[in-house]
DNA sequence: GTCGATGGTGAGGTTACCTCACGGTGTGGT
DNA sequence: ACCACACCGTGAGGTAACCTCACCATCGAC
């Protein structure tokens, strides 16, 4: 099984990135603390606001959880005045999801509140070694 | 707020990153399957066996969980007869935790199993690359 | 010794998932 | 036209992994 030699490196980078996504992650809850948001509802509301007229089951498809699942994380945003539920005119049985004003106004702060913070990280890197990054990051992509 | 004008890359960064974490999360879940632990548990099992004899407390430092929730999760390593709780002989109080013969080999087996994993996936990028990116991820580590 | 701080744990709550079952609705076969 | 069947969202109920609070045993300082 890849019994590679010395090999050092590929392990370590493993708990590197890990550690990375970590602070990242910190970062953003804290960031996203004054909308009082879930990282998932975030996630949600921005797909929602990605691209309008989001059926539940595509949103659990998106955030990768159960259709059941889902639902509740409309019902949050919804009680919250994010989204609306609206019939799909298409298809009687589906519901599609639509982000209130409120809902699109947060879903951009919270955006350039993230960005902001990102930027904040990343900007200890040069610009060349960001783009050197990115390029592998892109290449570990699946 | 930090209107940076174009400012392409930082915002980008941050979700190539929770990407590779995410793929990396799925991989060492998915490396873990054989031996039914959850991820919390191989990390704690990691622990114990790193430095011999650590307490709950510090367990739960090392996680960063509350003191509480690591005593569940040795529960769980103990259920599974990977690590064995004994008193401190120095402090009655204290429960130390150490791994058991086959504690240590599972978390052998484990962390071999992450490593070719890891290896796995990072091999995409040249012997250069890959300490560059180990260089940068050091760089954002807090 | 006494007393405040500390280590682990029982009790009980929260959150974010899950599966299963159900009613309303589209759809293809005959 | 009909009917069986698949599919949409959701109510009901369960689970896993956290949390806080309260408690007892023990330690360290005075």
């Amino acid at each position: 099984m890849t019994a590679s030699p010395p090999d050092d490196g590929t392990a370590v980078l493993g708990e590197l990135v890990m550690g990375v996504a970590r602070t990242l992650r910190r970062r953003f809850m804290a960031a996203l603390a004054p909308w009082d948001l879930s990282p998932h509802q975030a996630r949600a509301l921005r797909v929602v606001c990605g691209r309008d007229g989001v059926r539940l089951s595509e949103l659990a498809e998106a955030l990768r959880i159960a259709p059941r699942s889902a639902t509740e994380v409309a019902d949050g945003l919804q009680e919250r005045g994010l989204v609306e539920r609206s019939p799909d005119p298409a298809d009687r049985r589906a519901v599609v999801l639509t982000p209130t004003p409120a809902g699109r106004q947060v879903q951009q702060e919270v955006d350039a509140a993230r960005g902001a913070d990102a930027g904040e990280l990343f900007t200890r890197l040069s610009a060349d070694d960001r783009a050197e990054l990115a390029r592998m990051l892109r290449a570990l992509t699946d």
